[in-house]
DNA sequence: TAATAATGAGTAATCACTCACTCATTATTA
DNA sequence: TAATAATGAGTGAGTGATTACTCATTATTA
C-alpha cells in the first residue's frame, strides 16, 4: 500500500473519484486536520499548508470549505457504516453462523475493527453531527434500514432458536451498539489510546451474552 | 422558580457567581446559542443579541469569549456529574438500599434524570470535549476517583452478596454508562426527541441486571 | 455627586473565496 | 518528425466580510 497513514476505506473513497496527487493531498490534510482541530478550526491556509499546495489548489476541485467536509464525511456516512454490515449479515444469518455467540463475536469484532482502522472520519463525523441534525437523521435512517431487514432476520432466528431475549430488534441493536460505542469512545476522546480488539470482543460479547441471554 | 428555561444545575452555579441580571443573560444565551450552533459558530454579537446586551457587557465579567465556555462547561464537567453520584452513594451502600436491583434502578434513574436536565450542557461538553482533550482528561480522572472510592465499595458489597457478577468495577461501570449513554446520545443528537426515564429505567435496569448478574 | 454599569462605534486580525495568470503536458497540424 | 495550438492543473496576491476584543462616552444607581 502507498500510504499507510491512510485508513483504508478512506484511500478506497479516494480512488472513485478522479483526484490528482495535489487535490488528494488536500483530502488527507484536511482529514488529519479536522480531526484533529475541528473543522470550525481549520483554515483553508492550513489545510494548503498542510498538503503542500497553495490556497488555489484546495479550491479546485472542492468549490468550498463545507465541500471538502462533504467529500470526507458523507461517503463514509451514507454507504460504508450500514454497507459494512449488511453485507456481511447476508451470508450470516443463512447458514455459517448458527450460533448466536458466534454471530455475537463477529459481529462485534467487526465493529470494533471498523472503529479502530476509521478513527479521525468517526472524530469529524462525532463533532459535525451535533451541530448538523442532518448527519444524525441520515444515520438514523441507514440504522432503521439495516434493522427493518437483515438484522430483524437475524434476530427472529436466534430467537427463535431460544438463543436470545424476544425484545424488539431496536432495543436488541440498542444495546449492541451502546456496549461497542462504550469502548470505542474513549478511544475517540483521549489521545493515544488504543484497544485490544481480541480483548474487547471477548469481554463485550461475554457481557452481552448474558444481558440478551432469554430468561 | 424565576426562569423554567434554565436547568436547575447551571441556575444553581450560576448563583455561586456575583453577577447582574444581564450578566447572567449573557451566560443564559450563550449556553442556549453554544448547544444549537456549537462555539466556533456563535459570534459575540450574536450572544449580546439574545442577551440583550451590549457586546461591552459579554466581556465585563468574562474577559474572553472562551471564559463563557469555560464558565459553562468547568463547573459542570469537574464537580457536578460526579458530585451529584458521589453525595448519592454515601447514603447507598451503607443500609437503606441493601438489593442490587434498587441499587442499579436509583443510579440509572438519577443519571437519566440528571441528563435530561441538563442536555445543552451535555451537547457543549460533547462537542468540545473532541477538540480538548483537557476535558476528556478531566472527566477521566473524575471517574477514576469515583471508582475507586464509593462505587468500588458498593460493587463489592453486591458481589459479596452474591447479586453481582465478579468483574473488575471499572468493567461493571463502564457497561452501565454505556447502557444509560446508549439512550442519552440519540436524544443529544436528535432534536425533539425525548426520554421517557421511567420506562428506559426499567428497560436499562432489566438488561443491565441480566449481563452483570453472577452466572 | 461619586461610583459603577452599560454602551456601541472602532480596530486589527483572520477568514473563505476569487481570478488573472503561468507553464508543463497533450493534441493537432504541416 | 517538428512546430504549433489547446488544455487545465496550479498559483498566490488580493478582496470583502466577519470576528474577538477595546475604550471613550453615556446612563444608572446609591
Amino acid at each position: 500500500m502507498a500510504n499507510t497513514d491512510i485508513p483504508a476505506l478512506f484511500a478506497e473513497s479516494l480512488t472513485n473519484l478522479k483526484l490528482t496527487d495535489k487535490q488528494k493531498a488536500v483530502l488527507e490534510a484536511s482529514l488529519k486536520l479536522f480531526s484533529e482541530k475541528g473543522f470550525d478550526n481549520t483554515s483553508t491556509s492550513d489545510i494548503a499548508k498542510l498538503a503542500g499546495v497553495s490556497e488555489g489548489t484546495v479550491y479546485k476541485q472542492f468549490k468550498t470549505k463545507a465541500g471538502i467536509l462533504k467529500a470526507i464525511v458523507e461517503p463514509f456516512a451514507e454507504n460504508v457504516i450500514p454497507l459494512a454490515a449488511t453485507e456481511f449479515l447476508d451470508e450470516v444469518s443463512t447458514e455459517n453462523l448458527p450460533d448466536f455467540k458466534d454471530f455475537l463475536t463477529t459481529v462485534i469484532k467487526n465493529r470494533f475493527q471498523f472503529a479502530m482502522n476509521n478513527l479521525p472520519q468517526l472524530r469529524i463525523l462525532f463533532h459535525e453531527a451535533i451541530t448538523t441534525p442532518k448527519i444524525s437523521e441520515k444515520i438514523s435512517k441507514e440504522i432503521l434500514t439495516l434493522l427493518s431487514s437483515n438484522l430483524k432476520q437475524a434476530y427472529l432466528f436466534y430467537q427463535t432458536k431460544g438463543e436470545l431475549v424476544k425484545w424488539s430488534p431496536d432495543r436488541i441493536f440498542r444495546y449492541m451498539i451502546s456496549t461497542v460505542v462504550g469502548y470505542v469512545i474513549p478511544v475517540l476522546l483521549i489521545p493515544g489510546l488504543t484497544l485490544d480488539v481480541d480483548q474487547v470482543t471477548k469481554e463485550s460479547t461475554e457481557f452481552l451474552l448474558k444481558g440478551l441471554s432469554p430468561k
